[in-house]
RNA sequence: AGCGGGAUGGGAUAGCCAGGAGAUUCCGGCGGGCUCAUAACCCGCAGACCGGUGGUUCAAAUCCACCUCCCGCUACCA
C-alpha cells in the first residue's frame, strides 16, 4: 500500500458501479451496493468526510434495442428503470448522497468538457472502419443491431462478439452476412470515420498506477496483461442518437461509447451532491481535481496526493477492465485525480454457477423483499460470508442457518438478555464504571474496526459487532448475575454495567452493516441521536442510566419457509439449465429453440449400464408443500420401490395409478424433501411429460 | 491458448501479501452445564497429513518452481 492510512483528512468518495437501466436486479449486483454502503458507513464512522454516489448508466445500445422493440423513445425507456433503482436501493438500506443518471445535464456537460480536453490534449485520433449499415432504414448499425456468423466458428454471433460459438470478440466489420435487427433486411458494410482515445499515450502512467493501486487483488493483477502488453486505441464514438454527443458534431447521429460518459457520471454525481449541500460542507472539486484544478498530462506527481481526495471504486469483477485501464487514463487525460483503490466483488452464484439474467438463473432483489425478510439481514449475509472478492454461492440454507444463530442467536439474543435484565433489575444503567477488561475488549474491537477500514475488509467491518455480542454471551454466562443478584449485588451490578456497555458498542459497530437495526437497538436505551452519526468513542461512552423494556431484534427464520424459497430456486434451476443453449420451454418451439443432437456417441456397453425397466404406478401421493413432487410406488416385476418424481404440475394423481412408465432403475437412491427416491421415472421435457409403453409389455421388462 | 482467482475437518469459511507454539469461526455429530435470554446461551470431545510433487528456511497452510482439478476474464453482462 503506497498511499496514506485512511482515514485522510481529505475527502473521500465512494462509489459503486452503474447499474445498467436495462433489467432488474439480483442479489449478485446487490452484493456491490451493499458491499459499497457498508463500506462508505464505515469510512465516515471513523471519521473520513465521505460522499457515497452512483448513478443509472443509461446510454447505450441494448437500451436503444429493447426501447424500440418496446416502442418507446429510449429515454423513458431508461428513465423508468433508473425510477426503480431509485426506489429499490433504499429499501436494502443503501443510501446514496447521490444517485444521479448519464443522461442528465450535470453529466452530459462533464463528459463534453472531458473529450474536449483530450482533443487539446492531442489524445484523439481518427481511423475509417468498417462499419455496418442498413441501407433501408438509412442508418449504421452499431454493436447489437448487427447478427449475423461468426467468420471463426460459423455460429450465429451478434453484435461484437460471437455469443452462442466461440465466445471470441468480433472487430466492427468482422461479422459474415449481416442482418439488421432492425429491419431484418442484409446489411452492407461501409467506411465510416470514428474517433479514438489514443491508450498508448497512457501507457507508462498506467504501468505506474496499478503498482499504487489500492483494493482487491484481483482488480490490480488482472489488467496487467493490457497494461503491460500493446494497448489497443479505444474506439469512444458510436454510429447512434441515443447518447451523448461527440462535441462539435451534434448534427450528425456520432455519439460518445457508453463507457465514456459511464464512468464520468462518479463525478457528475458527486459534482450534484456537493452542490445540493455547499461546498464548503462537501467539495466535489478537492477530491476529483488536483488542487481544486485540471492538470492534463500523461504523467502523475506524487506530491498531487496532498492536494487531492481518496477516491474508491467499488465494481464487479467483470468490469475491472474499465476500471483500472480505461477509466484512468481517461481521468489522467483530463487532468483529474487518480482512483486510490478498486474493490472488485467476486460472483454470486447457485450450486456453483454464476447467475445469468437471460435465463432467469437468479435470486432477484425483489424477491428477497417479497419473501418478506428484512434487508438487513441479507446485508449481513452477503457482506461477511465470505471475502467481497471471493465467487460465493447464495443458499438460502446457509442464509437462514447464519440469520438463526449469528444474528438471533448470538447478537440479538444478548443484546436482548442484557438489556432485559439491566431493565428489570435496574430500569437502566447500573450506577457504575465499566470493567477495565470490558472496556479492554471494546477498545480491542474498535481497532480491529479501524484496520478493517484501513485495509478495505469489507468483511471484517461487518463481523466486528457480531464477535464483541459472542464476547458478551460468554461474559455474561461465565459471570451468572441471576445467582450474583442474590449473592453480590455490588459484583451483580458491575457485570450487567459492563453488558450494557457492550450493547452499546454493538450498536455502534454494526451500524455500518445493519443501519436499520442498529437504530432499533440504539433507540432501546439511547433515546436521542442516531447510531449513523455516533463516531467509535461513543461505544464507550455511558449509556442513560434509565431505559424501559427492550424488544428482541431478529426473529427466527423459519424451515417451512426456507423449504418454499428452495423448492422455487430449484424449479428456476432445472428450468435455466434446460434453456441452455438458448432452448424455449412450452410453447411454439421452433427448430432453432431445441437443443443440437449432441456429438459425442455412447457404446452399446455403455448404454447396458443403464437398467431401463417397465414399471406399473401402484399408488401416487404428492409430497406437502412441494410444487411438483410426488411420491410413487412403482412396480418393478420383481420388486416395488419408492420413486419421488417431480410431475404433479401436468398429471393428474388421480389417474396415475395403474400406468405404466419407464424407470431407470439403477438411478443412485437420492433423498428429496425427505423422502428416499429409490429410481427415476423417465419423463419429457420442462413439464415432466410422463414416457409408458403402448402394449403390454408386463412391470419388469428391460427396456433395449 | 493467454491471463486472473481458487482448492483448508462431513458442509461452509478465516488465516497467506509482512513464515513461528495447540490452524479461525459457523453449521452438523457426541457428551456435559445453565435457566437472565428467542428450543436460545455456555463448557468440553471427536474430526484437517491445509489439492499433489519438489525446493528455500532453524521453522511453510503462508515464500519459490512444476503439476492436477474447479471458476472466471479476454475490451457491452455485478
Amino acid at each position: 500500500m503506497s498511499h496514506e492510512r485512511l482515514p485522510t483528512d481529505r475527502p473521500a468518495v465512494v462509489t459503486v458501479g452503474l447499474p445498467y437501466a436495462n433489467g432488474d436486479l439480483h442479489v449478485g449486483h446487490l452484493r456491490g451496493y451493499v458491499g459499497g454502503d457498508l463500506y462508505a458507513r464505515a469510512l465516515r464512522r471513523v471519521g473520513q468526510q465521505t460522499a457515497f454516489v452512483c448513478g443509472s448508466d443509461m446510454h447505450g445500445t441494448p437500451v436503444a434495442v429493447n426501447a424500440a422493440e418496446q416502442g418507446v423513445d429510449p429515454e423513458t425507456f431508461a428513465l423508468e428503470w433508473h425510477e426503480q433503482y431509485s426506489e429499490r436501493f433504499p429499501a436494502f438500506n443503501v443510501e446514496f448522497d447521490n444517485y444521479g443518471h448519464t443522461h442528465d445535464e450535470t453529466n452530459t456537460e462533464l463528459t463534453q468538457a472531458f473529450v474536449s480536453t483530450w482533443i487539446d490534449g492531442d489524445h484523439i485520433l481518427e481511423r475509417e472502419i468498417e462499419v455496418a449499415y442498413d441501407p433501408e432504414a438509412d442508418r449504421w448499425l452499431p454493436d447489437r443491431y448487427v447478427e449475423g456468423t461468426c467468420p471463426y466458428c460459423g455460429e450465429p454471433a451478434r453484435g461484437d462478439e460471437c455469443d452462442e460459438g466461440c465466445q471470441r470478440h468480433l472487430e466492427p466489420g468482422e461479422i459474415e452476412d449481416p442482418t439488421s435487427t432492425l429491419t431484418s433486411n442484409e446489411a452492407e458494410y461501409r467506411t465510416r470515420e470514428h474517433k479514438f482515445l489514443r491508450l498508448s499515450d497512457f501507457q507508462a502512467y498506467l504501468q505506474e498506477f496499478i503498482d499504487r493501486l489500492d483494493g482487491t487483488e484481483n482488480a490490480s493483477n488482472q489488467p496487467r496483461e493490457w497494461i503491460e502488453g500493446e494497448l489497443q486505441d479505444l474506439c469512444i464514438t458510436r454510429d447512434m442518437d441515443w447518447g451523448i454527443d461527440y462535441p462539435g458534431s451534434a448534427a450528425d447521429d456520432l455519439v460518445l461509447y457508453v463507457w465514456v460518459d459511464a464512468p464520468i457520471e462518479y463525478v457528475a454525481s458527486t459534482k450534484q451532491y456537493s452542490e445540493r449541500v455547499g461546498a464548503e460542507t462537501y467539495d466535489w472539486e478537492a477530491v476529483w481535481k488536483v488542487g481544486n484544478e485540471t492538470r492534463p498530462g500523461t504523467e502523475w506527481n506524487k506530491e498531487w496526493f496532498e492536494d487531492s481526495g481518496e477516491i474508491i471504486h467499488v465494481i464487479g469483477r467483470d468490469i475491472i477492465q474499465h476500471h483500472t485501464v480505461f477509466w484512468p487514463a481517461m481521468l489522467r487525460g483530463a487532468g483529474y485525480n487518480e482512483p486510490r483503490a478498486v474493490l472488485a466483488t467476486g460472483f454470486v452464484g447457485i450450486d456453483g454457477k454464476s447467475l445469468s439474467t437471460s435465463r432467469n438463473r437468479a435470486i432477484w432483489a425483489k424477491e428477497y423483499l417479497d419473501a418478506g425478510f428484512h434487508p438487513d439481514l441479507f446485508r449481513y449475509y452477503i457482506t461477511t460470508g465470505s471475502g467481497l472478492e471471493r465467487d460465493v454461492d447464495f443458499s438460502w440454507d446457509r442464509f437462514a442457518q447464519r440469520v438463526n444463530s449469528e444474528l438471533v442467536g448470538s447478537l440479538g439474543n444478548f443484546c436482548y438478555r442484557a438489556l432485559l435484565f439491566a431493565h428489570r433489575n435496574y430500569g437502566g444503567t447500573p450506577d457504575t464504571a465499566v470493567s477495565e477488561a470490558v472496556s479492554e475488549r471494546i477498545e480491542t474491537a474498535l481497532d480491529t474496526f479501524e484496520d478493517g477500514v484501513a485495509a478495505y475488509d469489507i468483511r471484517t467491518i461487518g463481523n466486528v459487532g457480531i464477535e464483541l455480542a459472542d464476547f458478551g454471551n460468554e461474559y455474561i454466562q461465565r459471570h451468572e448475575p441471576w445467582n450474583l443478584i442474590d449473592e453480590d449485588p455490588e459484583k451483580a451490578a458491575q457485570v450487567i454495567r459492563d453488558c450494557v456497555q457492550l450493547t452499546k458498542a454493538c450498536a455502534v459497530l454494526v451500524q455500518p452493516v445493519m443501519p436499520a437495526k442498529a437504530t432499533r437497538l440504539w433507540e432501546q436505551f439511547e433515546e436521542t441521536g442516531d447510531p449513523g452519526e455516533a463516531t467509535l468513542e461513543d461505544a464507550l461512552t455511558p449509556p442513560p442510566s434509565q431505559f424501559g423494556e427492550p424488544a428482541e431484534l431478529f426473529s427466527q427464520v423459519e424451515d417451512d419457509h426456507i423449504a418454499d424459497l428452495n423448492e422455487t430456486l430449484r424449479q428456476r434451476v432445472a428450468e435455466a439449465s434446460e434453456d441452455d443453449g438458448s432452448t424455449e420451454t412450452g410453447d411454439e418451439a421452433t427448430p432453432a429453440d431445441i437443443e443440437p443432437l449432441e456429438d459425442d456417441r455412447i457404446s452399446f456397453e455403455q448404454f447396458r449400464d443403464l437398467d431401463v425397466r417397465v414399471g406399473e404406478i401402484v399408488t401416487a401421493e404428492p409430497i406437502e408443500d412441494a410444487d411438483e413432487l410426488v411420491v410413487l410406488e412403482v412396480d418393478l416385476g420383481v420388486e416395488t420401490r419408492q420413486v419421488v418424481a417431480g410431475i404433479k404440475q401436468r398429471h393428474d394423481l388421480g389417474t396415475l395409478p395403474g400406468t405404466r412408465v419407464i424407470v431407470l432403475a439403477n438411478m443412485e437412491t437420492a433423498e428429496l424433501f425427505g423422502y428416499e427416491s429409490d429410481g427415476m421415472v423417465l419423463a419429457a421435457g420442462a413439464e415432466a411429460d410422463l414416457l409408458t409403453t403402448h402394449g403390454d409389455a408386463p412391470p419388469g421388462t428391460q427396456v433395449r
